[in-house]
DNA sequence: CAGGGTTATTTCGGACTATAAACTAATATC
DNA sequence: GATATTAGTTTATAGTCCGAAATAACCCTG
């Protein structure tokens, strides 16, 4: 449970407050980050110092003085290392590189069909990708920090701590992959492998550079076909004890209802996942499977001009999504909640008033009136980035390698 | 967000960690606690010093020898400190006194009529019951560490820290509060007082003492009239951003529904708590209110003599729960869930394999397998115990005040 | 352009910590 | 009684942050 604590604990913790704050704050002086860390200038000399040596951080010339000696301006060495961060979506797979401040340096996409791709053909691309980016950006494979890697389905996580990812199992229904592996990967590419859940690694984006970001405790729901959620609690995110918290899109918002991909019945998926919010607004004809984004444009386009039924389907989501959404209100009372995914972003963006509303006037007063429901400031990106986090995450905490 | 350490924290740390663990483990001896803390023998000898001088932990006498010098019994004073945990039900207060080690010495409790007693009745019962036991125990007032205080409703906390829940406000719609405040209790008592919601509480008491002892986590789900839950995550009780998080009892799982007396349908407390099964089951005449104990009796006893309504009843609360806790096994991924109050305790204590089947069958895969039904090990005292904790926990992480 | 005022950063010494290693204490065993 | 063994303490050392003093680098004024 509790940890013993060392000495060099304290500089551990001082080292990665330090390097957190310039990633997230960016470039400023000294004395600044003394009083924005309540660190004593002495520590901060010395901490940095040691980043100064090492190459994490760089002074990059001086800013006006004030009346004193000028400051001198120090910020993270974009340089210093690299980051990869993948998104294994539904219909493609995306590599993306980034520098040590999380700046998108390139990407590579493989779009595949049928919703179907093994993981030994997932390892192929990542490993085809990483070695394109590495030659275009004429980079030396010994600055790769690590890969992250963002998968649709519940990944399973023997050791609580995020240093252990590496040797994860991930479950993912909808690429039909049961009880997958990944741990050879980190041995090819030469260095280490972090994986998570796509919703998981865009909560975590969403915490860092987002709508949640200086947020405590917040929560990020994504819609698309299906529906899912991260939880950020006390400034981090929430994976309960195998990592798979956050299904919310498989919680139960009525007794009987329509059949889940998962088996069950009457899911907040089967309510705001737009195959089912389709499904309802033109009958269980399968006519747009395949074609989501095209049936959602016709459905909103049919409720602009009035058609009832596309009114009642419109109607029926946001009162659905309310409803489930007031569900985490009073679970986990939380200060922000942000709407995203394909579907949710399109929803959030005409109505994201009402579904606030319904959100509310389904939950208790006091949590209710606290909670405020945001747009993602972040687009399909976010996945990709959201994994960047994962070794960058690791690299803050722990510092370089050995 | 993050916080500075220094030096200093690091023997706050430790210290805590020391006398977390004798008072969770009872007496050992320095080697077995250095052992099992991690902390080399010389730290231990350090930190026992220390807590030795203050008299927190005093030496017993000593362990047979296994082959060298014989080890010295080290344990917790329980004569170093007094705790109050006071319970503030529905239809009685009840205040206790604990030593160190958070044995009960004494106790007083006061029904009330109506399920109606305002703030100022309860401070006066509060300081009568308080000075009660001071003088019955012969305990002079400076040795109180503070009260606990255990509420039937919402406790609104400014601060996240537990050390400020001293200026806490409560909603307690049960008993007509709004929005009141202890803030000049603390006064009149000379020590402080910590106040949080009663199902809070009962959960930290669970955790510290009870079935998900040494859980990092847990639910606790408390069933009586009403429904509550407290959630264990990372090992600490989870508060959300203003200390409302839990409100399990007033999740959604219906669409419609009977009404609730928290004004809004489809309430989980309308399925499972005491008052609704027993409307349910002889429809909306108001016979058992006041006397749902014996409601609930007549209902478990005509169930037994093979009545087909009363089976309904029953099966509809088995399903209703089940799918209810579903929800928790999806959103938080908990390793165990453990089922109290009074009527989830008769409930439990019958059908508990029923209403884990129907939690499982309703849950992920993945979650579901690991998620763990049980029945609450403390009695009715938990609230308090638990109130008790509070002030216990602050002087475990901080030490004597000043 | 010299000198005083101001702000930024570094240096230095002090106070605390944990820990390894050496040491002392107290027992069991032969 | 000698030796081994385990428990616990003392000592020396290496980190650590921080306050205070020192230094650096500027602005402003006359």
């Amino acid at each position: 449970m509790a940890k013993k604590a060392s000495v060099r604990d304290v500089r551990r913790t001082n080292r990665a407050l330090l390097v957190r704050h310039l990633l997230l704050g960016g470039e400023t002086s000294r004395s600044a980050v003394g009083f924005d860390t309540g660190l004593s200038p002495a520590t901060v000399t010395s901490v940095m110092a040691e980043l100064l040596n090492e190459q994490t951080v760089r002074e990059e010339g001086f800013l006006d003085s004030v009346g004193g000696r000028r400051r001198v301006i120090v910020g993270l060495n974009p340089d210093a290392a690299i980051l990869f961060g993948a998104d294994v979506g539904e219909t493609q797979v995306t590599t993306a590189a980034f520098d040590l401040t999380l700046n998108r340096l390139g990407s590579r996409t493989t779009p595949f069909a049928d919703r179907r791709i093994e993981p030994e053909q997932v390892v192929a691309l990542l490993i085809e990708h990483v070695d394109a980016l590495l030659s275009e950006l004429e980079i030396n494979r010994s600055k790769v920090l690590g890969l992250g890697l963002g998968v649709p389905g519940i990944v399973e996580n023997p050791a609580t701590e995020a240093r252990k990812l590496r040797e994860s199992i991930v479950h993912a229904e909808v690429l039909g992959w049961k009880a997958v592996s990944f741990s050879n990967l980190s041995t090819t590419l030469g260095f280490p492998v972090y994986i998570d859940n796509g919703a998981k690694t865009t909560t975590q984006a969403e915490s860092w550079y987002g709508s949640a970001k200086g947020i405590d405790h917040a929560i990020v729901v994504l819609i698309g076909d299906g529906a899912g959620a991260g939880i950020i609690t006390n400034g981090r995110l929430y994976r309960g004890s195998s990592s798979s918290a956050g299904e919310w899109g498989h919680t139960k918002i009525s007794l009987d209802g329509v059949r889940c991909r998962c088996g069950s019945y009457g899911c907040v998926e089967t309510f705001v996942g737009a195959s089912a919010v389709l499904e309802r607004w033109r009958g269980r004809e399968d006519t747009w499977t395949g074609r989501e984004t095209e049936g959602i444009a016709a459905l909103l386009e049919a409720f602009e001009d009035g058609h009832p039924q596309a009114e009642d389907a419109v109607r029926s989501v946001i009162n659905h999504l309310g409803l489930a959404l007031s569900n985490l209100v009073n679970l986990y009372n939380p200060q922000k909640i942000i709407v995203g995914g394909w579907f949710g972003d399109q929803i959030a963006e005409r109505f994201l008033e009402e579904i606030g509303a319904a959100m509310r006037r389904f939950s208790l007063e006091q949590p209710g009136s606290e909670a405020v429901l945001e747009r993602s400031r972040l687009g399909n990106d976010a996945v990709a980035l959201g994994a960047a986090t994962l070794p960058l995450d690791r690299f803050i905490e722990m510092g370089w390698p050995q």
